[in-house]
DNA sequence: ACCGCAGTGGTAGTCACTAACAGTTTGGTA
DNA sequence: TACCAAACTGTTAGTGACTACCACTGCGGT
């Protein structure tokens, strides 16, 4: 409840011009219950990263195939879950949600950059997720390599995302950019496509 | 003089410990003439990023290569750059400060987070440098997918050095990591090698 | 009626950062 | 030397995010 208020200001006033003691009075609540909710002015906005989720899905994928598929293909994955799964043509209340919030984002330069600090704690975790013992440093290094280039193009894909206003299918977007970054045929999901 | 004192009381005590006139009183300045100097705390310690460096090597590299060779060779020069050439074994003093602040960076959220902003900044640039006119969405997408992950690699690799402690050359490194991300051959520098 | 506990609120403080104003130093010019 | 303008520095008084500490309220279980 919180959150919704937080993000409705902060669209109609702008991040800056809004104050946590706002958020607070909008949604009924003391400044203090806000901060036991959420650490950070910027938490009231930003988007779960599920990193769970993604490092499930990286040890799901063959470690046969090159680095960049297996990345690319769980970001895919993840993205679906995020979005509902992308059925219908009509955008559901939560993709109309993560879509105010993604604008929010990209415009803000504090929530931006406290984004691309979560992408790079997600770029840990699939760093982990790919089985890297640490003993062999250049093997660590390829991972975080591919990793964070991986990561950028989906970044690249959610900005599009939302300058489309959600009109194309998220885990499409971020396949094409990662096929743009890294050639056609890398990141396909699907085999049997 | 103010930025030196910074970086030795941040890395003596941390950056959170440290205040801005804590920084102030080392310098023998009042706190108003550290944030003329320097507009936030973090910029006390970012590095400068040189974008119309970058940019200006973008616009000289052949426009019939492939994208990320041209974002990558250009990222390696700027390097090349920063780091002062890299001719002898041991770091000069420029280099010393350079790690300095590279591993405050790495290790406080916040300064990493404004980094990792800046990069973003800086992949506007290079977008722009490409000669995209804006006029096909998707060209621009495919550029700013590119751009976005040659610059996530060329993090991996600074990260890299900073570890290294500068013992491995950071152009060096940073071709390495666009091999590792994007295969080898693709981020060749000198085509006389 | 009693206890524990999760959720909430108040108070006071620290610190990054800003705006407005005043004093000082510096470099160029007559 | 005298003078002026511009750059530099300092003071004061704020705003707002965030924290530590303590008190209060409602609520199920014994």
């Amino acid at each position: 409840m919180i959150q919704t208020h937080a993000v409705r200001l902060f669209t109609e006033r702008g991040y800056d011009a809004t104050t946590v003691a706002d958020v607070a009075e909008a949604a009924g609540v003391s400044p203090m219950t806000v901060y036991r909710h959420f650490p950070t002015k910027e938490d009231l906005v930003l988007v779960d990263q599920r990193v769970q989720l993604v490092a499930e899905q990286i040890t799901a994928t063959s470690a046969l195939q090159p680095l960049v598929r297996r990345i690319g293909s769980a970001l895919v994955d993840s993205a679906k879950a995020l979005t509902g799964g992308g059925s219908g043509n009509d955008l559901t209340a939560n993709e109309q949600f993560l879509l105010a919030r993604l604008r929010l984002m990209i415009s803000t330069p504090a929530l931006r950059a406290k984004h691309l600090d979560n992408n790079y704690a997600l770029q840990q975790a699939i760093v982990d997720a790919l089985g890297d013992d640490g003993t062999d440093p250049d093997t660590a290094f390829h991972a975080h390599a591919a990793a964070s280039a991986c990561l950028a193009a989906m970044h690249t894909a959610l900005v599009r995302w939302a300058e489309d206003d959600g009109r194309t299918e998220l885990p499409d977007l971020i396949a094409k950019a990662l096929a743009a970054a890294f050639g056609d045929g890398i990141a396909d999901t699907d085999p049997d496509k």
